[in-house]
DNA sequence: AAGAATTACTTTACGCTTCAACTATACATC
DNA sequence: GATGTATAGTTGAAGCGTAAAGTAATTCTT
């Protein structure tokens, strides 16, 4: 935008789609962190790493993919997985290939506390979510979201390249 | 979800459309908001703040109103005003009503770092979001946002009752 | 009118994330 | 082989938000 162009301000219409993203964006990571916290003692960021690591062949996967994979940075990664390791739900193994490389590691403790959570915290999603949705409105909000996803972080869209990474399994189907 | 039932785990549609919203929702913010510390010194969230504020007739809200309009606790959005009134840009009045209640006043020096802010802001908003999408996708995400947010935060559908308020005005058509 | 319950914040302490610096390893260039 | 650059994390300090406790005012009940 050039300094002598107007602005491009919200439509009425964009501007109440915006607050209601907003609005989503803010409350959802809390809502079904309330569940998780009670039930399982896991942040709901917590949760999803270990539920990706569930999905990864040996349990396995480089820090620096999670993190990509999981939105987070490098840094973030690195304490909540050390949080994870003083819990006993996840390890930490040095890279055969390269020696810079970590790989996180589910262990049988952390898949054990991952699968006895998993069934309340699909409900929560469900019913926070999916419950009040048609399924032509879930396609048409993937359709979306995957635009917006694309813009926010163009580059993880290409499958993971990093040493020490087999390719994903089919996913189980769990939230 | 009785003990015996088989939990709803997600299909395959909704599993994408979760993860793409999980990812919406974490990267976003962020986005959002390395623009905003660069060129105003703001969170996403004070500048969310600042602009409810700019919105509200005299530039004034309930502390409690402001924080359900905003999707925060009211402990977060103490802590937040406490911020920005040291920055000079917002100041807290008793309420003339009710001796408990508390109001956020925009100053005017919030008022016009909020203005110069604006049109960057929208720009990015519009390039990370609105930019990407059809038209159609932007109603349609609207009327499915809005079902997520209403099951999220049922209470706050209803216009808000407290002391001290006066109908919203017609909003400015900026971000 | 007095006391109990509720409401509207504010404040403190703690946990989590970000930022910046650091360490170690791999790769490229000479 | 030596040196510089880039990569892959880890770590510590500071900032931000949550949980819980505290303060003050209002409302309700007796």
């Amino acid at each position: 935008m050039s300094a002598n162009e107007e602005p491009r301000w919200l439509s009425q219409q964009e501007r109440e789609m915006w607050m209601r993203l907003v609005g989503v964006t803010f409350l959802m990571p809390g809502v079904l962190e309330s569940q998780l916290k009670r039930d399982a003692g896991l942040s709901f960021f917590e949760y999803h790493v270990l539920a990706m690591l569930s999905e990864a062949d040996n349990h396995t996967r480089l820090m620096s993919d999670l993190a990509r994979w999981s939105n987070s940075s490098l840094s973030r990664l690195s304490h909540v997985v050390t949080r994870l390791e003083k819990q006993g739900w996840v390890r930490r193994e040095a890279c055969p290939n390269d020696g810079r490389a970590t790989n996180a590691v589910l262990t049988e403790a952390g898949l054990a506390h991952l699968a006895k959570q998993a069934p309340a915290h699909v409900e929560e999603v469900r019913k926070q979510v999916f419950d009040v949705l048609e399924p032509a409105q879930v396609a048409a909000m993937s359709e979306a979201l995957g635009r917006v996803l694309a813009q926010l972080d163009p580059g993880n869209l290409a499958a993971p390249n990093g040493s020490c990474l087999a390719a994903p399994e089919q996913i189980i189907d769990k939230d």
